[in-house]
DNA sequence: AATAAAATATGATATTTGTCATACTTTAAG
DNA sequence: CTTAAAGTATGACAAATATCATATTTTATT
């Protein structure tokens, strides 16, 4: 049973705000799991009695449409909590979490997690701030799904990609995702999705490498996003 | 000074958990105002320190897109609290709110809010479940956004206003929109919009009075969204 | 290594949607 | 009541996007 003191789940979740006895009473509850590339965390209509945290990798939170499509709604990755809105609002999951990595996920019960809030005025404004957060970037996001067109999607998008997941040695985006989970970030088909790229890649704006993506010229991508 | 006892506000909302002395005290902070048909109550950038109770009418929550046009995020009517999501994280807000009709709006000012949240706890649990609620339905709009056509959402649209905001006598839609409006619900260009109603029109989904919307065929239109 | 399966790429084409122009209608202002 | 302004409507066209077909490449499996 791993200590939860130093997780980095500890350093950037609302769970900042818990005590160290409070700390030692959740390491004692918790639940450790390895989700292999692919799996699902939790699905969406499942009853998830409890809350994740992200330890290592990330997995894509994602709703299926009336069209049988999937479309991506939020990336999650190491330090988030997953579930928590499905705990307040006491319902199953509106999202599925699919790992895009294998990763590292920890369970903390209902019970334990309500009990933080019923003692830990902090904790409950963190979570409240986070939800807040999440909706505003939900508003955001909406915002740009109805009046951005495909292209300057794609373009924030990549743009996204390499801010938040970061590059590696190479300069390619760290964060590999498939054409068919690229199209299902930005609201595409995936045919438009690769024909895009190409495009992106004739205008110099990007390299392609098999599936790795390199972002050449930051400053045209952010013209067109 | 009108006691906040009988309120629609306190019937619907948040404020539900407010105990006797707590809505006496708010009774005796609050400010009413009145506002006219197409004035905002507050614009997205402006610093709101506290929240704004819907007593009656219909406002709009806009975003302005980088491409000039507003993108309606959603429709707030009596019995819901406006600015809450700025007051918990300490922002500016996101959205701007304009009236749709003359609407009569109280104001409480953060201070006794907040106060609220540190005594009683049934209140910060409803202000969360809120929250959670509009975290839930913008991940909806959002999908439907990327992955329905216009007339899909627009169709949606329809019933949508007709199921929360009901009919005239006549049968005519009561949220009168202004096409432009409706447009900028459904993330389209004004003429799509309308296009798509005169398309609606002669398939008798729909009967266009003036500027008033009937919906004639309702299990037709489901069909569509 | 050989083969099948999946992912990526591209062309051809149809459909959807946006833009610009213009006409008509309603509303508001004097 | 008259006129201007705003809103609604529609046509013509261009641009964006989806769909379907097919080829190529990559990955996984035996």
């Amino acid at each position: 049973m791993s200590n939860c003191d130093q997780c980095i789940v500890r350093q950037f979740s609302s769970l900042k705000a818990l005590k160290k006895e409070e700390l030692i009473k959740m390491a004692n509850c918790k639940t450790s799991y390895t989700i292999k590339k692919g799996e699902p965390i939790f699905e969406e209509g499942d009853t998830v009695n409890g809350v994740y945290c992200v330890k290592e990798g990330v997995c894509k939170m994602t709703k299926l449409s009336d069209n049988g499509k999937d479309q991506i709604v939020k990336l999650a990755k190491p330090g988030e909590l997953l579930g928590q809105r499905s705990l307040i609002s006491e319902e199953a999951v509106n999202l599925s979490a699919i790992a895009l990595e294998d990763m590292e996920v920890c369970f903390i019960p209902k019970s334990e997690i309500m009990g933080f809030f019923n003692e830990n005025n902090q904790f409950s404004m963190n979570v409240m701030k986070t939800i807040c957060e999440d909706l505003k970037d939900a508003d955001d996001h909406m915002v740009n799904m109805a009046q951005k067109n495909v292209k300057q999607r794609l373009a924030e998008t990549l743009l996204y990609l390499e801010e938040n997941f970061g590059i590696n040695e190479d300069n390619t985006l760290r964060l590999q995702l498939s054409r068919e989970e690229l199209a299902g970030i930005i609201g595409t088909a995936t045919e438009s999705c690769i024909r895009l790229l190409s495009e992106f890649k004739k205008l110099k704006l990007i390299e392609l490498t098999g599936k790795k993506i390199t972002l050449i010229d930051k400053i045209a991508l952010k013209k067109i996003a």
